[in-house]
DNA sequence: TATATTACCTATGACAATACTAGGTAAATC
DNA sequence: GATTTACCTAGTATTGTCATAGGTAATATA
């Protein structure tokens, strides 16, 4: 499972709030209830969204979130790298002290990179936007 | 992260086993030593690879593992699927107790689902003797 | 100014999956 | 019958996911 909870709640609430009046506010309570999602959980997944910039916040009454740009700005694959933090199918594509140590001989490497690319470029090539025209 | 390590052991296992005389059973000491991967752990995934009939396994001295079929005749996503369960990308797509209750109205759900079939193309579009040509 | 409403922050816990480890049993060869 | 191998069952440490709990800070309205 490359996509956990995180990242696809994450994508439904910009879904949510990208079918709503740009320019209201919409607080976190209303998200969760009508996504079905917990409140306390979703609080998480909005000040990540929030602090990279990914939606307006506003406090107290009134308040709430609202998106930034239009929905055509946002690729799917900026809002999931920024919620699973990365895509890559198998670990052998990380660097880091997380990194194969078998990198440089293995056989599959070519193909793991392969695959990342072919992803990256999938979800880079879909806006919220797309997601809304759909069906 | 879609592939665990124990897919990527069965494939390195795998490509090991297809760079040896096809006749000679390879004792899996020998095979952990040479993949530097833990013994009592690759046991268990020989098993797998054995009780699908991946592999001919032989007890006793002289006995091992051996391939069954040429490296071209195992596909990447078979050998993937047999050790991993499912390549799903998102639990959107997958059925049963896990399944999301959201298909229906979901507009991510065509997305996820484009996503699975072109990720399943593409390891069914590999064999072992494609990775064994690389480089 | 007081109160309600909202976002934000830190910490903790339940659960499941992964990645092993341990110790035995069964089959084959010499 | 001893050795070498695969096979079987069970347990365990670690990690990550998916939350929950309880408080603080900011804003609006009365």
């Amino acid at each position: 499972m490359i996509v956990s909870t995180k990242g696809r709640y994450a994508l439904r609430v910009m879904v949510c709030l990208a079918q709503k009046d740009p320019s209201a506010y919409i607080p976190l309570k209303e998200i969760a209830e009508a996504e079905h999602i917990s409140q306390k959980y979703l609080e998480s997944i909005m000040t990540t969204l929030s602090k990279a910039d990914f939606v307006d916040a506003v406090h107290g009454k009134g308040g709430g979130y609202r998106l930034n740009r239009t929905p055509d700005e946002y690729t799917i694959g900026s809002i999931l790298k920024l919620t699973e933090g990365s895509l890559a199918v198998a670990s052998c594509s990380v660097s880091g002290p997380a990194a194969c140590s078998r990198t440089t001989c293995c056989e599959a490497k070519p193909m793991w990179d392969r695959l990342d690319t072919m992803i990256d470029n999938f979800f880079e090539g879909i806006t919220l936007a797309d997601l809304l025209k759909k069906e």
